[in-house]
DNA sequence: TAGATTGTTAATCGATTAACAATC
DNA sequence: TAGATTGTTAATCGATTAACAATC
């Protein structure tokens, strides 16, 4: 439901964008691939109420769904790690649209701070401490090696961090009350890769979760992952 | 259920590497937070046979698992655009496991050619055409700007990609036959966020998709984002 | 044997679709 | 009015859980 509310908004946008006021279940559904009342009846539990004959005006839609996924809410963010990735994402266009900021960056390798990456100045890792105590932040974003985050985790909760944003390839325990969302590029992919195959499987059906699929496509070479799986098991 | 296919992969790839030699189906219920006979149902319908009393033997949970995931197969792939966020993606250490392997990097900045970045040397844009012709690769990872998404996947799908692995914020349009998956950062930040809401607005309960979630902290400042919309409807 | 665990069938639940009356 | 579209109720479908017999 929350994918499609979100998937909502993004046509809502556009559609703002091309100059409609307003827009009805049927297109939403047949974009979404769904039955245009599973679209009304979403409409209707959050709270965005239509007119008939002309549809769903975009505004309250727009404004409702964002109020409902928390886009109209600012979050101030400190990102800790910049490497490549955490270069790519403090120069990340996308974030704004979220409301998100990231206020600070840091990196414990000497060499970068003081270096500007897309606007920000990055600080040592000896001035997050205050830079929390100041303007208590409760997002970090984590580009750290996987052998830093659990430590850095730890003692970022420990300074009134709620929200982790890791991209290390590392498992993290955090205590109650702190929400932790692991991000998995190889995932993606992985997704990408089964939606190739399921192309090439089953020719165009199906429409595999996040992908716009269809026809083609032989699948890769095989590999001898068995030895891999048979020596872990064994290890 | 793929999800939750995945989610096995990584326990049993664990509890292999802790030494364990089987697992049952009540501990991996518990970790996933669903019922034990779903977890029976989900090996039978992987054809994961299980032993009476003491469980699924991790070698075949593990290879039929690959098999099923993909992870057993080898994807080749070339990379285009090597700004901060390709040049994370060319370091990026967890995609061997999925069988990824980068095997060109290019760029039309000739300050990029040549550079080495994770082990790739960054060729230009006019070497893509051959490379593609002779190693006949399927999958292409772009992370240029999102102007050039749009013409460049045109020309990559006409050479041969049939899978589009995209980072640039921009929705593309392919032929049927042709896998694109939208890897939007924005989003996962977007559930991080989410998640946060909802363990202040509920407490610890329901577990947010992909996140470990619980209790407490507090919700972000409003922003106008009414306002946004309005002038976006107006546009 | 007793205990643990699989495999499977029936029951439940929630999400989606189908149908249609209300109404602008 | 006629047509389009919402809002809602009932029917369907699929996924998950509960229960339990089989068995190592």
């Amino acid at each position: 439901m929350r994918k499609r509310l979100a998937m909502y908004h993004q046509i809502a946008l556009r559609a703002a964008e091309a100059g409609q006021s307003q827009i009805s279940s049927g297109p939403l559904a047949a974009l979404l691939h769904v039955d245009d009342s599973l679209v009304r009846k979403d409409m209707a539990r959050a709270g965005i109420p239509g007119l008939q004959k002309v549809g769903y005006p975009l505004t309250e839609v727009l404004r409702r769904l964002e109020e409902l996924l928390g886009l109209d809410e600012r979050n101030d963010a400190i990102l800790i790690g910049c490497g490549h990735l955490g270069a790519a994402i403090l120069g990340y266009a996308g974030f704004s649209t979220y409301g998100l900021k990231i206020t600070a960056a840091f990196d414990i390798d000497y060499a970068k701070v003081g270096q500007e990456i897309a606007g920000h100045r990055v600080l040592p890792m000896e001035k997050c401490r205050s830079i929390l105590d100041i303007f208590r932040v409760r997002i970090a974003i984590l580009t750290v090696p996987a052998t830093a985050a659990q430590p850095l985790t730890d003692w970022l909760v420990g300074r009134g961090i709620r929200g982790i944003w890791n991209f290390a390839p590392a498992t993290l325990t955090v205590p109650p009350g702190v929400v932790v969302r692991h991000e998995n590029l190889a995932i993606g992919l992985a997704r990408l890769i089964h939606g190739l195959k399921d192309a090439t499987d089953r020719g165009p059906v199906g429409v595999p979760d996040d992908a716009t699929r269809s026809g083609g496509a032989e699948g890769g070479r095989r590999r001898e992952a068995t030895a891999r799986a048979r020596r872990a098991a064994k290890s």
